[in-house]
DNA sequence: AATCTCACG
DNA sequence: ACGTACGTGAGATTA
């Protein structure tokens, strides 16, 4: 059989794989989606085709004839997303490091360096296949060139194969033809002009009986349709051109040596370092060559015997550790580059395992670990030392990821890829990692003004968390099911008249159900639509529901649901054998600052409505003790206060007055005894606005007014308070300017969106930067504050305990004759976390529920 | 696994 | 001409 080559075309097959797949970045935050699909479908066609040669082409940055020609006719063409452009240079240098010939050559386009090779290579008795995502290339097609062309249609990739007679039989012409049919229909996107008037089906036709451009016009009077003829006749100049632009060159003037284009072994040593930097991590098994020879493992062992482990503890060096547990598993030490684990194993139980650990805990010296909280929950642990947690300081370098693992943290710190499968080994890479990565994390940290951060909030506020998490909160089970039956009876209740009003059984939990009989059955008329149907959302459902009382009932229908499924019964399976619910406080999830609650989430608990703000009943403290509940008095406002200068409203909040009145007096200018609620809650809306990042939009929706009365509010507000107006301004200058704003800890929060050339991510970027420092300096006090409220708690030896922080507000489990003394805590350490321009304020309320305290 | 909906600050 | 308020987590349905 003769040889085979393969021809790319480069860039259709980027452009492909970029927008046929979602946005992916590695660590640093580089664009990989374009270079992996590209990759991806590379792979799979050398598996399909088996070729003996193999070359990339790709077009020149600078115009082409072709493109100068273009010019003259369509202006420029629509410029590459910055997302893909930053990916095709390093395209270019995965493919030579994959040993892939790459061929570009000015005044060429990629089109024209395929055409010509597939005609030298088929000339020298080659078989031909040519890879692209565009149909042009259709033209190349002849008995021995085969066009493959990636087509994606329900997320599923399937690729077209075209001989010549695959073309003519798709298309009714053949592949030279086909450049004829193209060049009298035109292409915008190739800006090829074409006949005015021809669309595919005429051209088709046309180039079917007449077989050429050329012939058509000799024979232009018997042309059909007449519009065509005419336009053959009188554009005969244009269809010309249209040809010469449409015309792949086949005979192009470029050195090629095929012989350089041998096919060979694509897993490659350097490409290796190429998909590693990429995060190809599912690729990589595919690399047989022992890429890097990797002596880190060498200095790991395994210890089971119970004299050896004691032999290895005495043996730590005093300076700094870094230690690893995993469940099931066991534990790990690494010291000064090496590291041991002890499995858990038999007759190793965790009984006789963990004795072992807290020995090496309980040396003097330094630890690291990536969850500090979470070792600190076996007992004996001791938390009075020097702990550093990498997780948290790579949370605070980069807050944007989905999770935090040890292995990210060694191949962006230390650049270490680490692909180990063996469980133990594993954990000696994890303690490894700690340790090594503590030295540059803190430099990192110093080197972005975080290392005070990450000192004196977020370590400390470790044992915090951990305090509350231990403690958990009461709950009062038998009245929590009662409270569940309750709900179970009113929805019984309510399904039975929602399927005799509409008239069918369906499952009310199913929007697409529901969409497709309020707007399909019984013709309500529909709102938005989603992606998949109907929306059903309540905003929607409310509008409708002053006129069809069946949608009120569905309305409260899904309220009670709620209520039920993630509440009643969802705390329910969270009660522990102490009657107390122990939830998880995540301190790397969120993107500002804050921290987030899970397993189950107690930041969310209901509280607008009455009928959910009922649960708060079942938040119970243990006998003898009281709920004392101290929320802060509008922090973010007084944040946006103090960062804007903004002297009205500084003096506003030293005399405590009211500043959602104030700011409506001003906005709609009356005096301030004369605001109305109606104007006081819009300009309440409007401070709301603000912190989230004001867009005329969002407000209009919010109060159900017009965009235009929205957006003269907002003018007004900003006419009013010039001083937020270049504040938010500024931050916004700072994230286009930086990449990220801060908190006034310094905090960091990248704004990537701002780079997008994507209007609404972009707009999204924008209000990030406004809303960030503002949520995220508040959450800093928090932290603070909580820090210091439980310090000072315990330090008092009183019996009274931090439960729960949610964003603006702390739960404390007081003992009754502590209730006075713990109230001055919150007051002193909450109000004096931080000195701003203006007050801080909190509000106290106490109960002997979580309902009745708030 | 993705989508929709809805609970909170 | 476009389309969203900022930050979360959980349950139910559907693909």
């Amino acid at each position: 059989m003769a040889d085979k080559i393969l021809l790319i075309d480069g860039h259709s097959i980027l452009n492909r794989a970029f927008y046929g797949l979602p946005p992916l970045t590695n660590g640093k935050g580089f664009h990989t989606n374009a270079i992996y699909g590209f990759i991806t479908i590379l792979l799979k066609t050398i598996e399909e085709e088996k070729p003996s040669y193999l070359t990339v082409a790709f077009d020149r940055s600078e115009p082409t004839f072709r493109h100068k020609m273009y010019k003259e006719y369509k202006g420029t063409r629509k410029p590459m997303p910055e997302e893909l452009r930053e990916q095709v240079p390093v395209m270019k240098e995965v493919l030579q490091a994959m040993g892939i010939t790459v061929v570009e050559q000015a005044g060429l386009e990629a089109d024209d360096i395929i055409g010509t090779l597939a005609r030298r290579c088929s000339s020298a008795d080659k078989e031909v296949v040519v890879l692209s995502g565009d149909k042009d290339l259709l033209q190349l097609a002849t008995d021995t060139v085969k066009i493959k062309i990636p087509k994606t249609s329900k997320g599923q990739t399937t690729i077209e194969e075209y001989y010549a007679k695959d073309v003519k039989d798709k298309y009714q012409v053949t592949p030279s033809e086909f450049i004829d049919v193209k060049a009298l229909m035109g292409d915008s996107s190739d800006n090829i002009p074409g006949l005015p008037g021809v669309g595919e089906k005429t051209a088709t036709k046309i180039i079917a009986t007449y077989q050429s451009i050329e012939n058509a016009y000799a024979h232009r009077a018997e042309v059909k349709p007449p519009r065509a003829s005419k336009m053959l006749d009188e554009r005969y100049d244009l269809a010309v051109l249209s040809k010469e632009l449409a015309t792949i060159n086949v005979t192009a003037d470029f050195p090629f040596e095929l012989e350089g284009a041998k096919l060979n072994n694509i897993f490659t040593e350097e490409a290796y370092v190429y998909f590693q930097d990429l995060q190809f991590k599912n690729l990589l098994p595919k690399f047989t060559v022992a890429p890097i020879v990797n002596d880190i493992a060498k200095k790991f062992r395994v210890i089971t015997d119970e004299k050896e482990i004691q032999t290895a503890l005495a043996n730590l060096k005093n300076d700094c550790f870094g230690v690893a547990y995993q469940k099931d598993i066991g534990f790990a030490i690494s010291d000064q580059g090496e590291a041991f684990a002890v499995p858990l194993n038999n007759p190793m139980t965790e009984m006789l395992l963990l004795p072992y650990f807290v020995q090496a805990l309980s040396k003097p010296g330094k630890f690291c670990a990536f969850d500090v909280k979470k070792l600190l929950k076996f007992h004996g642990v001791p938390r009075d030392k020097s702990w550093f947690d990498v997780s948290l300081a790579a949370y605070l370098l980069n807050p944007l990821k989905n999770d935090y693992t040890f292995q990210d943290v060694a191949q962006e710190h230390l650049d270490l890829v680490i692909d180990e499968q063996d469980p133990e080994l594993l954990l000696c890479y994890e303690a490894y990692t700690v340790s090594n990565a503590k030295e540059i994390l803190r430099k990192k940290l110093k080197e972005t003004q975080m290392d005070e951060l990450y000192d004196t909030v977020e370590m400390p506020l470790v044992f915090t968390l951990e305090d509350m998490e231990e403690a958990g909160i009461k709950v009062d089970a038998i009245t929590l099911k009662e409270y569940g039956d309750k709900l179970a009876l009113g929805i019984e209740q309510l399904q039975a008249e929602i399927y005799a009003e509409t008239g069918e059984e369906f499952n009310i939990n199913s929007p697409k159900q529901m969409g497709e009989i309020l707007f399909d059955k019984l013709g309500l008329p529909h709102g938005k639509k989603t992606k998949t149907g109907y929306s059903t959302a309540a905003g929607v459902l409310e509008k409708l529901a002053p006129e069809y009382p069946v949608v009120s009932k569905i309305l409260e229908y899904r309220q009670l649901a709620k209520l039920k499924s993630t509440y009643a019964d969802g705390l329910a399976n969270y009660i522990g054998s102490d009657g107390r619910i122990h939830g998880t406080f995540n301190q790397t999830i969120t993107a500002t600052g804050r921290i987030s609650s899970t397993e189950p989430n107690l930041q969310n608990i209901p509280i607008r409505m009455e009928l959910g703000r009922l649960i708060r009943k079942v938040f119970i403290p243990e006998p003898g003790y009281t709920f004392v509940d101290a929320d802060y008095s509008q922090i973010e406002l007084r944040i946006l206060a103090h960062y804007s200068g903004d002297e009205q409203l500084i003096s506003a909040y030293k005399e405590a007055e009211d500043i959602h009145r104030l700011t409506a007096a001003k906005v709609f200018h009356v005096p301030f005894e004369e605001v109305t609620e109606l104007q006081r809650r819009n300009a309440k809306a409007v401070n709301f606005g603000i912190v989230y990042g004001i867009s005329a939009h969002g407000l209009s929706e919010d109060l159900s007014i017009t965009r235009k009365e929205a957006q003269e509010y907002i003018e007004n507000y900003f006419q009013t308070y010039p001083g937020i107006k270049k504040f938010l301004d500024g931050q916004v200058e700072k994230a286009k300017a930086d990449g990220y704003v801060t908190t006034l800890f310094h905090r960091r929060r990248p704004v990537p969106e701002l780079k997008s050339s994507n209007f609404n991510l972009r707009s999204f970027g924008e209000r990030v930067a406004m809303n960030a420092p503002i949520q995220g300096t508040a959450a800093d006090i928090m932290k603070i504050a909580m820090i210091q409220v439980n310090e000072a708690i315990k330090s008092a030896g009183l019996k009274s305990r931090l439960l729960l922080q949610v964003h603006d507000e702390l739960l404390i489990e007081a003992y009754e004759s502590e209730v006075e003394q713990v109230k001055e805590i919150l007051h002193q350490h909450m109000e004096r976390a931080v000195t701003l321009e203006v007050p801080l304020v909190i509000d106290i309320g106490i109960g002997h529920n979580w309902y009745e305290a708030k």
